[in-house]
DNA sequence: TAAATGTTAGTAAACGTTTACTATAAGGAG
DNA sequence: CTCCTTATAGTAAACGTTTACTAACATTTA
């Protein structure tokens, strides 16, 4: 607890100059002799000394820490993708600074500017909204930024981006090929680029085969864990129901499996169920979940190696990665077909 | 992307020292002319200036930074934790750097290391075994530190831990209470100290009934997701199968329950399941998971507030959890049983 | 009116590194 | 024996802040 050592008490213990402790600690081919490399190492393990990563960011500006800012953690699509990016990210030897943005643009605003304080040297960031004015405060401040799911008309930025509107459609085309005719959308509030886009490939599948039945279930509130029940109960308080669900993401489909089956309502049986995004869970489900299948490691490994290449003066890329339908035991042909 | 502004610059456009530039930036009582503070606002916007927190820190020796590092992400149970922790964090300014051991300890070793050299103001860690050294380290870099789940026989370490050990009991006895006789216990590696307890609790409550029947089923595998089938397989193998089993983790028991209902045995009707955390989608789970609750959020937000507690130096505290069991539906009463 | 106080601002020394220069000694080339 | 090179090490100036001192006024106070 006592003064932490520094360069220099290593220094004055080795007897050497501070310079050359610096040396021995980078490592880099610069001579020193064996007899000094020793007394300095000696003179470390003595004070139990630690280089000082702040003194040498100052120094050097070459920072190794990139910030991560999701929505929200407790929607395992999100660690997933933070898995991916750790993963990635500590073969670089960078670190994490993990931000929480809860969807809340205020709080979203501020841990953006404490990051540039911190000098990060990259920013991934699944934004709740379009700001471009943040996006470009960062790109101008000279830190990398890849961009998760939302699409940033800015240069410069990487994107990471994943087809929810042919998501969308691929979901509600497999339900109208078990029969399924009356097909409703449930989703939290439609403010993210990725959901909007999500109602479009619904909307789109539904005129293309010319079903006139589409029902838009939205509630206001974000936690998707209790929104099951609350776009259940929405969709039970109306009359004419539909035979088959599509949900904006796997949380919401579980809170409205559970709600159903709580009101006896059988699925796949009455009615067929797709999730969106294929969390691990989701085959663990019983019934498991259908549900269009969105790369979440891969998401985040993709995102750091496409910071890296900014950070390498590449051109900055824009993927997009293409959904996968996953059919498992929650949709079913609809009742009377055979 | 041209150079960043730096204090120097601010002052030399607002004609004022740098101090005063500091002062201003720092808003703290120092009077400043209304006049200057007007000049100075305009420099600093007209430049686009940000404060380099690596320059404050290096000269104040304050980090708002702690370090965070789990065994994984990818178990719900953590990305819980650090809902909690970064809740609790941000309210006090303080950002997080998160860091994934993947239960590996080397890994963790180097975390820990780096994380000092970041000059991190704590840490707070789910270990993967009891490395004394390790933590004393930490501790005698004046790193407040605060170990989750797993005891540290150390000083000055704040530790929120768990009750496990009663925890399995209460499990135990809940099936029991069902009838069940013959009840097996299917594990990860039994490395952490939080494991080897909750066998512990398995053993007692049996042994507290006379029960002679006992089974420990573990595996070399950490992956928890795919544990289960392996789990269910190394189960099914054997003759004399249980009618109860309890899991290590939530996670665990999903991957069991799904391979046991795909090998044509029912749960709970042919076998009852108790898991382990209460993960927030084991409610949402069909059957719904019974468990033991252990309070992941308040975990997270209890570590904060003991690590503040001891950076105030104040008396290093060391809490108990107590495990509450929620009674859902995957288990019942045993068949033949009224 | 002189001294004390309050307001406002500047100077310069840190904080712990890295690194461009510079310096010394030793060994070879001519 | 001079001159070059190579191996090794030191000096000191940065990097962007904060802050203890100091300074210059203006305003009270006695």
């Amino acid at each position: 607890m006592d003064k932490k050592a520094t360069i220099n008490d290593v220094a004055k213990v080795a007897n050497v100059s501070i310079a050359t402790v610096s040396r021995y600690l980078s490592n880099n081919g610069y001579p020193i002799k064996e007899q000094t490399k020793i007394s300095i190492k000696n003179a470390i393990e003595q004070l139990s000394y630690t280089p000082n990563i702040v003194g040498r960011m100052l120094k050097t500006n070459k920072s190794m820490d990139i910030g991560v800012i999701i929505p929200t953690i407790l929607n395992p699509y999100y660690p997933a993708v933070i898995y991916g990016i750790e993963k990635k990210a500590y073969e670089k030897g960078f670190n994490i600074l993990l931000c929480n943005s809860q969807r809340d643009a205020s709080r979203q605003k501020q841990y953006v500017n404490t990051l540039i304080q911190k000098q990060v040297k990259g920013l991934i960031i699944s934004s709740i909204g379009d700001d471009f004015l943040l996006y470009s405060d960062i790109v101008s401040k000279g830190i990398a930024l890849v961009s998760l799911e939302d699409e940033i008309s800015l240069d410069k930025v990487g994107q990471v981006l994943f087809n929810y509107e042919k998501g969308a459609y691929m979901a509600v085309s497999h339900l109208l090929k078990l029969g399924h005719k009356k097909i409703a959308f449930l989703t939290s509030p439609l403010v993210r680029k990725s959901r909007k886009d999500i109602l479009k490939g619904y909307i789109k599948c539904l005129k293309d085969n010319n079903i006139t039945y589409n029902k838009v279930v939205e509630i206001n509130e974000e936690n998707e864990y209790e929104n099951g029940a609350l776009l259940g109960a929405k969709l039970l308080s109306e009359d004419d129901l539909p035979t088959a669900l599509l949900a904006v993401n796997d949380m919401v489909a579980y809170g409205v499996m559970q709600y159903l089956t709580q009101n006896n309502i059988n699925i796949p049986e009455d009615i067929s169920i797709v999730g969106f995004d294929d969390i691990k869970i989701s085959k663990m489900m019983n019934p498991a979940l259908t549900t269009i299948s969105q790369p979440s490691q891969k998401t985040g490994e993709l995102a750091v190696s496409m910071l890296f290449d900014i950070l390498d003066g590449k051109e900055s890329k824009r993927i997009l990665l293409e959904p996968e339908l996953v059919i498992r035991a929650s949709t079913k042909k609809i009742r009377g077909e055979i």
